[in-house]
DNA sequence: GCAAAAGTGTTAGGTATACACCCATGC
DNA sequence: GCATGGGTGTATACCTAACACTTTTGC
């Protein structure tokens, strides 16, 4: 390995995706084994793998996430290149990190061997510069949260607003007031009423939005000098 | 060149930067010559290079720009990285984009032959991808100048509150009453009077201010939900 | 004294924040 | 009928936006 990997006179390039989904009343990421003695033994880490000559970093985060994992429908989006020389002990390896969100249904999907689900705040020590990297996810998707409508890839497609309110408040880690918080939401114009109702439910059944636009925007919120 | 670049089986990594000044009223990006036959011949190019084994991302930027070009201070940073597969036509080259910035007096020092500074405005067409990357770099820059002090690497130590207003107004291409951008700029608390005065100038003297802090922030402009 | 840019306040409109009660459903 | 979460309005403080004249210097 590391002979080849001095004769070849350049980094390889790696994706590693950071993958959250919301549920359970918690930001969940998605971790998998990672086994590769003597440096990194039965750790966590984040999914990943190195890029092939003909395809994009996209198609290889697409690869890799829908291979062994079985996660097909995400949105992702590059978050930040990783060049330390050393944050992969055994090899040179650049790594384009990503930032991935899906829904709670179909982050129950994945396959059972490929990855699992961890709160953030029980996230232990990952291996390479993981931790590192998962640091900037979380604060990259919190900030988003505020300018843009990035929560539509963390929802099912009809969701009531308190479903809403609960996805920023777990991200951003704080609380809103009700009325304030859809007051501002509505103002955003990112979301419109299906005028269908919640069923089943053992108190008022909410009605049920949906994200109106179908691409992630930034929102403008940020007023001019 | 091919050849070698299929036995490797990985992408080559290289820097790009997209070094930005302003003076003589406009946003002006370095330039350097690209001759490499067949694909781009006699072009204009971004600055950049590869990255070596033993370089992190950062410091092949700072080497690639203090060689032939001549610039050894200015601030960078990560843009985006370019993984298009026919984005360099000879080889697969994945390209970690950098957004940097310097003083006017900065960009009157660099090397005649190294490179030549061009108003965004007359940029033609430029070799590979770099007008992607130019134009990913412009509107991160008009993003950034709201709500990060990034323009402090735009300035010189001491400047003129006319001199701030007329950055902003340059890069964002719009206009802002002064009284208003004075109001706006002093209560962000980025800046700060040094009670000197201009000198030599054929009206009434401005107050020279400076940037309080020594590194590039977030100001707090966006309001929670 | 004149040309050029510096410097300075007020008002009106809109946005953000704080806050409490009644409503509809399942059991 | 009771427990649960859904849904709604107002008043205040703050921030934004629009706008015009006087001051200081060099020549």
């Amino acid at each position: 390995m590391n002979k080849q990997s001095t004769e070849i006179q350049t980094a390889r390039v790696a994706v590693d995706t950071v993958v959250f989904s919301v549920f359970d009343g918690a930001l969940h990421v998605l971790l998998i084994s990672v086994n590769r003695p003597p440096h990194y033994k039965n750790m966590n880490g984040l999914p990943g793998g190195l890029m092939t000559m003909k395809e994009t970093s996209d198609e290889a985060v697409r690869r890799h996430l829908s291979g062994k994992i079985g996660l097909f429908h995400l949105y992702f989006e590059q978050l930040y290149t990783f060049t330390a020389i050393h944050r992969d002990k055994r090899n040179r390896v650049v790594a384009i990190a990503h930032l991935g969100l899906v829904t709670e249904s179909e982050a129950k999907g994945v396959a059972r061997e490929g990855g699992r689900w961890v709160p953030v705040l029980e996230v232990g020590q990952l291996a390479y510069d993981h931790n590192e990297i998962l640091n900037t996810a979380v604060l990259r998707l919190a900030g988003k949260l505020l300018y843009t409508n990035i929560v539509r890839h963390l929802l099912p497609k009809k969701f009531t607003l308190t479903e809403l309110q609960k996805v920023y408040e777990i991200i951003r880690n704080e609380t809103f007031d009700k009325r304030n918080f859809r007051k501002k939401i509505l103002s955003m114009n990112i979301i419109k009423d299906t005028h269908e109702m919640q069923t089943g439910v053992a108190n008022r059944p909410a009605s049920l939005f949906t994200f109106t636009g179908t691409k992630v925007t930034e929102i403008p919120l940020i007023s001019s000098i």
